[in-house]
DNA sequence: GTCTATATTATGATAGAC
DNA sequence: GTCTATCATAATATAGAC
């Protein structure tokens, strides 16, 4: 019955953090993916989702054939990430803005969307053994292919160190910007005497674009001006990814 | 006797993997700790431990009272690197010395014992929200201020830059040697079309200490040396740490 | 030190009333 | 779309026999 027609309506225009859904399956969804993201997917329950939507465990199955189903559905939040990743990776620019605008794309898309890309990160285990979400990864490795076309491009055209190693370098900067983005959202995995300021994403996206530029260029280029302007314009014809995240642009950590 | 004898002997004397354990108890813990390792504490369950035991579940209750119990034995595991970290980061030695000892010290107490690293690094949101467990932050942070003196001291002395920012750089070196040993000691996450080759603990060690230095270091310093046999020989009086661990120095890695 | 047996609670999931 | 009620299974944990 009517029920089913509703599906198509993904999301309205405003969907802040925690904000408003726009059907009641949507806002489960979110509760749903709020809890997988802070506590793991095996260790919330399904009543754990019940209980935060505010309904009793059997309701949820009106919505949801199985708990799995929820977190396949979530999980399509991280599409964006992997097809603009290609995206630019083939842009027409220049390596190095390439690379910064990899760089800035990936970090301000895992802040944007920390619930998806939490439950990303702090389930890989999960998703590592499990056959049925290994398209997780080879997301991932599609774009890791991507990034190394733009390094060895780079290096060709003798703006990268030509010793660099190109697959730990992108095993690093990925780890690096998951790690970072995990940090920045969450805040805090240390407390400490001296608790330092707080930082913006611009700030953050800054430093680790000299962290990544410092780590890349061929010598006599690190004092080069890093591309970031033009990274950004690369970036903005993209479809603007999880609307009402970018909002949240300057957030702050605490902690580290 | 016959029929329940053989349950108990599921492995001889020589135990696979991580090394003899001493005692019955300290074998559960192993496999305990291997478990919670790859599946998350909370996804292992009392009979799995049991069963990889090749034990009972009730059976578990007579070496432990609780699961968590087990869980709390295991992470003693992690005490040394705190107390090594705390005696190089003191240690007679400029600073950048100290600093490459104690990224060399990390990374090789990372990958030596994996498994109790493992659990921390993968199970970081719940030790987060246990307070039972909060002096896994705590030892964290206790490491953390301290190599915080080190980059200070470095800055001080002019061998750092005056404008890095001690408190993002720790946090980025933290989380960087924190993926890098979860990496290189479980291998892979990414199935990557061109399988890269495999890596030694040893140029993965020159690797990172190249990024940090080149992040570090004041201009014009960036074609110093790295002074990694001084750092090595700083951690040789060191007492061993996990014992059997230091054997596999020489793992390799096929993914990223 | 392990077994058998069991208590208790929590889990994912279903059926049908409203 | 939610509730009530329930099932089957799995969870952590215990008691006592061997």
């Amino acid at each position: 019955m009517g029920e089913r027609a509703k599906r198509g309506r993904r999301r309205g225009p405003g969907r802040a953090r925690s904000g408003e859904a726009a059907t009641r399956r949507e806002e489960i969804l979110q509760v749903a993916a709020r809890l997988f993201a802070s506590r793991g997917f095996e260790a919330t329950s399904v009543r754990d989702i019940a209980e935060a939507v505010g309904i009793l465990s059997g309701s949820l199955y009106h919505h949801f054939a199985t708990k799995e189903a929820m977190l396949h559905e979530i999980l399509r939040g991280a599409e964006p990430l992997t097809r603009h990743t290609t995206q630019v990776a083939g842009a027409d620019a220049d390596p190095e803005t390439r690379l910064a605008a990899l760089a800035i794309l990936r970090l301000k898309t895992l802040v944007a969307d920390p619930v998806v890309f939490g439950i990303i990160y702090n389930n890989r285990t999960f998703f590592r053994e499990r056959p049925e979400f290994d398209y997780v990864e080879r997301a991932k490795s599609e774009g890791f292919e991507a990034v190394a076309g733009v390094l060895e491009e780079g290096i060709r055209q003798g703006l990268f160190r030509a010793d660099l190693d190109v697959f730990l370098t992108i095993g690093t900067l990925y780890r690096l910007l998951a790690g970072a983005a995990d940090w920045f959202t969450r805040g805090g995995f240390v407390r400490l005497e001296r608790p330092p300021r707080e930082y913006s994403l611009d700030e953050v996206i800054d430093y680790h674009l000299e962290l990544i530029f410092r780590l890349v260029r061929a010598d006599g280029r690190i004092d080069a001006p890093i591309p970031r302007a033009e990274a950004e314009a690369l970036l903005a014809p993209l479809e603007p990814d999880q609307r009402g995240a970018q909002r949240r642009e300057v957030r702050a950590a605490k902690n580290a």
